[in-house]
DNA sequence: AACAAAAATGAATGAGTATTCATTCATATT
DNA sequence: AATATGAATGAATACTCATTCATTTTTGTT
């Protein structure tokens, strides 16, 4: 086997184990907490041994980190992939965008607790922050310009782009965590009630009143 | 001196430096995260000794509890505080309501930081939860009743007075969290803005366009 | 002032945890 | 088959941290 084909064998393997060694640090989180997670938790859950956190990422700070980026660059696909599917209409792409945050997949009790887990320590972790941050960035951006868009199709008067798009996505990650901490009582589909009552108020000839 | 009363001096000593700690641990988990603190960083923040938190509290966790209830009793009195400076009308009073999530005070990073390190800790920490939940309930409660009033006195058609007061805590909480990722693009006075805009999308006739 | 009771201290304890590393195991190359 | 190299192990290490408790200090009562 030639010398190229190896190392990325390799490689590959390498990168597998890393994304076993995320997939299980996603799940200890999700069921014990970000606080409460330790390094032989992952192991154990990954079913690996314990100096294994350590020979993949060095350290459990980078395993976190690395965690977080990864969390991160998966609602990023999925965030383009529910715009290609959605067709060139800004408005549909912009419902989709919001279903897509309200999907089962995502909207997922276990998927929202480590969102906040991370979210809850990003004050005091400048990496996190810096992560967020830069994800923040581009939904925004991509979610204003949609907005926008609407805006100059329906001449609709004194509303500001940047504003509704920064409701949209505050509004999602507030419903989200009512989705936690209101479990009995709250669940996705009156979340995304809120949110069509919210977009045929602010574009009301785009989004009419829904019948369900 | 009679018996009820200094057994009053004492509890009343002993509840002010309840009060410390309680204060303490606030400042420990906005500057370095509840993951981080240590019943330690909060004896030193209170220039105390080592097992003065065991002593008052009996363990780390009973600590934290009684931090969050404390948190949730003060946001509790602060909001009865600004429904009753507002005068009567369910408008005004909601618009106060509003105001008082943005105020600096309130709409602090640290505080806003202490308030998603409990947040992040809600799935694995039942106790957190029912805690948040029991607030969430009150001020659901509340805000419900003011939309629903407006409601009937501006007969919106097809608004809901549960969605409305949903949208507007959850958006808020979203705020929260973009005050506190994106803190150098985004501030208070913007977030007061975002709901502003909503408030004169959904009730046109009680919150009118301002000009600021 | 003398005494009793409560509050506070801080050194000591021990459970828990991240990290290291000598050793074993698996795989690829010759 | 023999050898080399990277992957994985898991016992040992070093360290942190919540909790305990014997002792000291403070406060209130007689």
């Amino acid at each position: 086997m030639a010398t190229t084909a190896k190392s990325t064998k390799r490689t590959a393997a390498r990168a597998q184990r890393r994304q076993q060694l995320i997939d299980a640090t996603v799940k200890c989180i999700a069921r014990k907490g970000l606080g409460s997670t330790t390094t032989a938790d992952v192991a154990r859950e990954a079913g690996l041994s314990q100096g294994i956190v350590n020979l993949h990422f060095k350290s459990k700070n980078n395993l976190l980190n690395e965690t977080l980026r990864y969390l991160a660059d998966e609602y990023k696909t999925q965030f383009n992939l529910a715009l290609e599917k959605s067709g060139p209409v800004a408005s549909d792409k912009l419902r989709a965008l919001m279903e897509l945050d309200l999907r089962p997949s995502i909207c997922d009790r276990d998927k929202i607790a480590v969102w906040f887990a991370f979210w809850g320590e990003v004050k005091s972790r400048p990496r996190y922050r810096e992560i967020c941050e830069k994800s923040d960035e581009y939904y925004d951006e991509v979610t204003r310009s949609l907005c926008d868009e609407i805006i100059a199709e329906g001449e609709y008067p004194g509303v500001s782009g940047t504003a509704v798009a920064t409701v949209l996505t505050s509004l999602t990650n507030g419903l989200w965590l009512a989705c936690l901490v209101n479990a009995n009582s709250f669940d996705r589909k009156q979340a995304m009630g809120c949110i069509d009552e919210y977009l045929n108020c602010i574009f009301p000839k785009h989004f009419p009143v829904r019948i369900p």
